[in-house]
RNA sequence: CGGGAAGUGGCGCAGCUUGGCUAGCGCACCUGCUUUGGGAGCAGGGGGUCGCGGGUUCGAAUCCCGCCUUCCCGACCA
């Protein structure tokens, strides 16, 4: 039993002025979290019995999933690390400090390298897997702007996974248990989610999801259709490509275009001018094409241009062209290097003068609506001139495609063309296909039935569990404070005893507390004395057991008041019913 | 990393422009009395290196320089 009299807990009748979104403000207001550090906070008893439960259902989920926990330090050298890379490859985010012999450590932001190396000192025979191990462990990024309190810190608690196989197939069935389990994790939280596809990382990615938490605060943007369960981040979505069985449009010509290097000035220029307009409609942007340079400096240091051809009324999303490009990263394109292909018409730059057998080389990708026997106006290389009438795969062949326009709302789902809606979301699991990239790095093998070595493929999962509870309390929540699913609320029954001292009311609760305990309950009793109703009330609410129970007047009548802390209904229970009505409540 | 705002008892804030007596208010905390179904009243208390370091000055929370931290927007971020 949690007694208020002697627990370690303050509320706050004001929010804290640094805490912005309502699980932080709340959290810190209702005694659950403080903060201790730049990115880091203590958990207070409440706050602590709310982690474990969550805790606890992550653990019992991975555990009825036949997933085995291990437990590695935080703490660990930096040779790991540098085998795959990630030394140098994870920058300033990476905690690094050094022991008193100079070696290098780091505090670990993730344990890919690790468990791949347990497993490979443990197991070399493909009669060992399929296996998955996962620990709940404490991660370290030295973020560059920690925020939101609990929602990104640079200290938190991650589950994470990893599932080994020897083959594709085995990983795809890790990957489905995983997801699985997944769901079955974040129902039991009672949190919302939307499995979104999400990108892989490098090129050539595998399957990969993210299981995101729908709230505005959320830093994550995805879109979904609102016909089918397409969902997508915007980083992974994939264009609807029109399908055109042949080329209707005339042969290409070049026009005279004078002064019009942006596609507004392009397009009201076609429109405005006899003969170039249409017979059928006016010109759009959507008709053009634009050309975008850009450049890709790669983790070995070579930089090489890139030209991307969208269509006009859309921007290049460069947080979409760096997920499809990572390892290398995007970086402008700018009047030096312009200086270094004058064959590039700056404002009218056509396929004409792209693409690795053109003049210039340079490797040329487009977005996927610029299909086959699709008719665009581009540049014609010219300053002043555009081509009309431009058709893919008769007049000119990109290099190959590339998602990085923009995506809107309202565009159509690739699934079944109904329009999408975007919306945000807070990332609180991710599932991924990792393949053999840490294996071969460290060089996990084991041999097969014929007797050869072959190397592992891996899967890597993860759950933010002290983001959970946030995003829990950022889920469900009202003006007046916290309001707990059941599966991780502090108590089962918050009990408040409101009457004058020296009544017959705190003897009565006393009485039920017991047998609300004895019952299998747990009780948050608040036995304080010397304070008003209203404190009791206003503490109830803030800290959100779902249920609440006052002892009060009309206990004279043998009642009890049992009130919903969410819907706000209050109903008078006989005391002697009130246990047998209370586990009908928590139980259900 | 760029732009903006801000650091004063546990929490929320004032004071700073124009340097000066004991650094003030509300909440919280302690003591006493009253009060007890929606953040009670009265009286009396305790608690603050004014973010850190340096400088100017007879004298700095206040002015100057540097740094750190927090929040917001952006960049970044399995």
């Amino acid at each position: 039993m949690l007694r208020m009299s002697t627990l370690f807990l303050r509320t706050l009748r004001e929010d804290p002025s640094d805490a912005e979104v309502p699980s932080h403000r709340l959290l810190v207001r209702a005694g659950y979290i403080r903060r201790a550090a730049p990115g880091g906070f203590t958990w207070l008893p409440l706050g602590w019995i709310v982690y474990r439960k969550v805790e606890a259902i992550v653990r019992a989920e991975m555990d009825a999933a036949g997933f085995q926990e291990v437990h590695f330090p935080a703490l660990l050298p930096r040779e790991p690390y540098e085998a795959t890379g990630r030394w140098t490859e994870y920058g300033p985010n990476l905690f690094r400090l050094k022991d008193r012999r100079d070696n290098d450590f780091l505090l670990a932001p993730t344990h890919e390298e690790m468990f791949t190396l347990v497993v490979k000192d443990l197991f070399s025979s493909y009669r060992d897997l399929p296996v998955s191990i996962y620990q709940i462990q404490t991660k370290y990024r030295d973020e560059a702007r920690p925020r939101a309190g609990l929602l990104r810190g640079r200290e938190f608690v991650m589950k994470d996974s990893y599932s080994f196989d020897v083959n594709d197939d085995g990983l795809r069935e890790s990957y489905r248990r995983h997801r699985e389990a997944y769901i079955r994790t974040f129902d039991r939280l009672g949190l919302p989610y939307v499995i979104v596809s999400a990108m892989s990382g490098a090129m050539g990615g595998s399957a990969s999801e993210e299981f995101l938490a729908p709230l505005e605060v959320g830093e994550d943007t995805f879109v979904r259709c609102t016909a089918c369960d397409y969902a997508a981040n915007t980083e992974a979505v994939r264009v609807a490509a029109p399908d055109i069985a042949a080329a209707t449009a005339g042969p290409s010509r070049v026009v005279d275009t004078p002064g019009t290097p942006t596609i507004d000035s392009l397009v009201d220029h076609l429109n405005g001018d006899a003969d170039l307009t249409r017979s059928d409609r006016q010109w759009a942007a959507s008709d053009t094409l634009k050309n975008v340079i850009i450049k890709l400096v790669h983790p070995d240091g070579r930089v090489e241009p890139l030209a991307i051809g969208v269509p006009g009324d859309r921007e290049v999303d460069m947080k979409r062209v760096e997920a499809q490009v990572s390892p290398a990263e995007p970086a402008p394109f700018g009047d030096a290097d312009f200086a270094n292909y004058p064959m590039l018409a700056k404002g009218y730059i056509g396929p004409g003068s792209l693409g690795l057998n053109s003049a210039s080389g340079i490797r040329y990708l487009v977005d996927p609506r610029v299909v086959a026997n699709s008719a665009w106006v581009t540049g014609a290389d010219r300053a002043g001139h555009h081509v009309v009438d431009l058709v893919c795969g008769r007049d000119f062949t990109p290099d190959g495609l590339i998602e990085a326009a923009e995506v809107r709302d309202g565009d159509p789902c690739p699934e079944c063309g109904a329009p999408m809606e975007s919306a945000r979301g807070i990332e609180i699991g991710h599932i991924f296909q990792l393949g053999r990239k840490y294996a071969e790095a460290l060089d996990l093998k084991v041999l097969d039935a014929d007797g050869e070595l072959v190397t592992v493929t891996m899967g890597s999962y993860g759950i933010g569990v002290s983001r959970a509870v946030a995003a829990i309390a950022e889920t469900s929540h009202d003006d007046a404070g916290l309001i707990w699913p059941r599966a991780v609320s502090p108590a089962d029954v918050h009990l408040v005893i409101a009457g004058k001292e020296g009544g017959p009311q705190r003897p009565a609760a006393e009485v039920l507390a017991a047998e609300l305990e004895a019952a299998g309950m747990s009780v948050l009793f608040d036995d304080r004395e010397g304070v008003s109703p209203g404190v009791r009330f206003k503490d109830a609410e803030l800290i959100g057991v779902p249920t609440i129970v006052v002892v009060g007047r009309g206990i004279d009548d043998g009642l009890v008041e049992v009130k919903d802390r969410r819907s706000g209904e209050r109903s008078d229970v006989a005391i002697g019913e009130v246990v047998a009505h209370l586990r009908s409540l928590v139980s259900a």
